[in-house]
DNA sequence: ATCGAATGAGACATCAATGTCTCATTGAAT
DNA sequence: ATTCAATGAGACATTGATGTCTCATTCGAT
């Protein structure tokens, strides 16, 4: 007699399905509980086994962005290193869950007092830090607060991921695009 | 006998009512046709004899807000002067639209192939006018192009709205946050 | 004061998405 | 080959929003 974790058959991965429904609310926010699980590759019924619905969906990607971001974060070592330096990478690394999160942003500023509010605050917290870091240290200026440096930072990325997908801008250029911006800004240093 | 334009009574202000809904959708974009018709102080019935349906009343907004953003740029004008500082009066003459300008970019990126898109597209070709201006004029850096730039300032614009209506940066330091960090970014100037 | 148009409230049908259920089929383990 | 759990397809009820309609009421014009 085998025993797998749970059943027997674990024919579908819920790992899986979860990083297509990401893909899928990514691009189309309003898409179906039958497009989530149609792109997936999966029937109607067994995405309602894997999450009770539409709104525990919702919750297992916010976990899984979460968690995946926590990764990102800690393998960017935020603390190590010039501020400006740890952003480059802090962008670079976040890329990938870029889409995503951009939806979750959006999903969530309808929840207004949600749950599993825990997990965004620390994570602000996190990127907060690294700009209270780069002020402290004399690499970012003092005049614009973390907390809009955070939240610019999050504008930039979904502008950016969106930028991509339209096509407007090179898939490798982002990193490029949103660290020099924030960085830098607009304008030509030798003027300034 | 009296002739207003329409009928004789024009008790309710469409106007208004659209007014109302772009502020009521803005903070919630999934707002009911019945809490916009509550919000703006009129029944459903009315809402609905002033806008065929959602569809209609989304349509106008998208009219209302091209056409406001549209004067926004007159007033700014966008060619006169550096770069640089037409970039400061356009943030600041856009302020007042874009809690509706972020919703209504967000609602679009669903609509995909949409009508009415002339509109969003003259716009963005009007601002990203201004960014390849200043390059050309030597104000702006030439590694970052127009299209990135329009796309990043609809995204802080976005951004900053979004953080003075959750209260986490003042509305007095919206203009100031946009464009500094939008122009100079956030690296202190001293050591680029 | 009277008239008439516009409004607001609500009833109603419609529609789309959700969530639940059943059941035949599949496919892996034995 | 057999077994059995999990899947996929579809039927079904439910829910929530939409759009249409009616009708009593209100308010401005006369």
């Amino acid at each position: 007699m085998s025993h797998s974790m749970y059943g027997c058959l674990m024919a579908v991965d819920r790992t899986h399905v979860l990083r297509s429904a990401a893909a899928t609310l990514s691009v189309k926010a309003t898409a179906t509980m039958d497009e989530v699980a149609r792109a997936a590759g999966v029937g109607r019924a067994t995405l309602h086994r894997l999450f009770a619905g539409r709104e525990a969906l919702i919750r297992a990607l916010e976990e899984m962005a979460i968690a995946e971001l926590d990764r990102a974060l800690d393998r960017v070592r935020l603390d190590e290193g010039p501020a400006d330096e740890a952003l480059r990478r802090l962008v670079g690394q976040v890329e990938p869950v870029a889409p995503l999160l951009s939806f979750l942003v959006t999903e969530n500023q309808l929840f207004e007092g949600d749950a599993q509010n825990e997990g965004w605050a620390r994570l602000d917290a996190r990127i907060a830090a690294l700009f209270r870091r780069g002020q402290e240290q004399g690499v970012f200026r003092i005049d614009l607060t973390p907390a809009w440096l955070c939240e610019a930072f999050y504008g930039l990325v979904g502008s950016g991921a969106w930028a991509v997908m339209d096509g407007r801008v090179a898939a490798k250029d982002y990193q490029y695009m949103i660290t020099e911006l924030m960085l830098g800004g607009a304008r030509r240093s030798v003027e300034k």
